[in-house]
DNA sequence: CCATGATGCGACACTACTGTCCCATTATCG
DNA sequence: CGATAATGGGACAGTAGTGTCGCATCATGG
């Protein structure tokens, strides 16, 4: 997952205008109409592929309250839209090239804590963690996906090596499993809160709780 | 989960035969030949579906090296070969009826080591574990999954709530929160040995420390 | 060895979905 | 208000997958 001072406003995120493929019509700059409409139907691909994959574009323009033919203007086909999910995806979890990290002068907290900080923010995105995380090797491979969901590039990743050497997580055990665990405790917790279980600040902090304890008593 | 003394071999499982829509040809009691064949039919669905939900008919007919029509002798369509491999997945995994459960006389070991040597046998069951649990909604609210997969007959559920009172288990976290962390790092668990990243019983052992004190070090 | 059971092949009809296209209509902007 | 942008509707062709069927072939069992 990308490192961040937090993630962006979902609202907020614009698609780089640097992806032809997914402009609207006319491939021309676009107009803040344009831009609502394209949002609204990312938006509308995320919330029915975070509960069904195989939901078909006819529902998620639906969802979208667009027409299919509008889907098709914005986007040639479905992994045109995958992408820029992915791509929207990576700016919603506040997306930096992990190498333009400039080293911080103080010293960083520990990892865990920053770790488990970053979920507590991360719960909240819920149906972008299930969208990611539902399946988690739907991605797998994908190179868009590389550095959210676990590929060498994540930084979550490298966050947990820094703990583990830091000796603020376990060190026995292989980094890749832990950010397995991680991330499927903190797909539970999304889970727990989209399905109105537990509001997501709730579910947070049980993952939390999961994360540093395990599920027995503290 | 269903409770049982340990899962049963996979090769000694037998499908009910009252369950005549998946019964073989002309409908007649099963030969050694046809059980085997059908038996080869919800692994190959099973190997299959664990890896991709949406596998056509005709790539698992493949795997289990027979025909499309031999694979619709069995199976009239996919919900039935489905429902098969759900009703096989209640033997694999040691499926009684919770109602069928005597009290035992001694008292049972604490419900977190139970839950947790239950998690090491089951582990071991590779595919069955990644095709229920790779997308832990998949079967909600299906009525043969409800047993398995965290429905409220799940009697791994009701392990939950007695480690809970008994103060082996987290009293804090609603017990189907407990259930889904459960499910999801059994999950991590099976499919790290499934890829092969490290032996099942090593995955087992990992799964058993993440949720005995989460991802510190112990 | 032969009758019967079991299976494979491939054609066919069907379904659901996708991608393209065009024209009429509605929304937006200056 | 009018020009332009944006959209909806629906037809159409195509794809992938499914379910059915009949016949030839192979496997099995007595």
């Amino acid at each position: 997952m990308p490192s961040s001072s937090g993630p962006v406003a979902a609202a907020d995120v614009v698609l780089p205008p640097s992806d032809a493929a997914a402009l609207g019509p006319a491939s021309s700059p676009d107009t803040p109409v344009r831009r609502r409409t394209r949002r609204a139907i990312v938006d509308a691909a995320v919330h029915m592929w975070a509960r069904d994959f195989a939901a078909p574009l006819s529902a998620i323009a639906e969802q979208a309250a667009v027409s299919r033919s509008t889907l098709h203007r914005y986007f040639p086909d479905r992994p045109a839209l995958l992408d820029a999910c992915l791509r929207t995806a990576l700016e919603v979890f506040g997306g930096v090239n992990p190498c333009d990290d400039v080293p911080r002068a103080a010293p960083e907290p520990p990892a865990l804590d920053q770790l488990l900080s970053q979920l507590e923010s991360v719960v909240r995105l819920g149906d972008w963690v299930l969208f990611l995380w539902t399946d988690p090797s739907r991605f797998s491979g994908h190179p868009l996906a590389d550095d959210l969901v676990g590929g060498e590039d994540d930084t979550t990743l490298a966050l947990i090596r820094r703990g583990q050497a830091e000796g603020s997580l376990d060190p026995e055990a292989p980094a890749d499993w832990l950010l397995a665990v991680y991330y499927s405790v903190l797909y539970c917790a999304a889970e727990q809160a989209v399905r109105g279980a537990m509001p997501a600040h709730e579910a947070g902090r049980l993952a939390v709780r999961a994360l540093r304890g395990g599920i027995t008593p503290s």
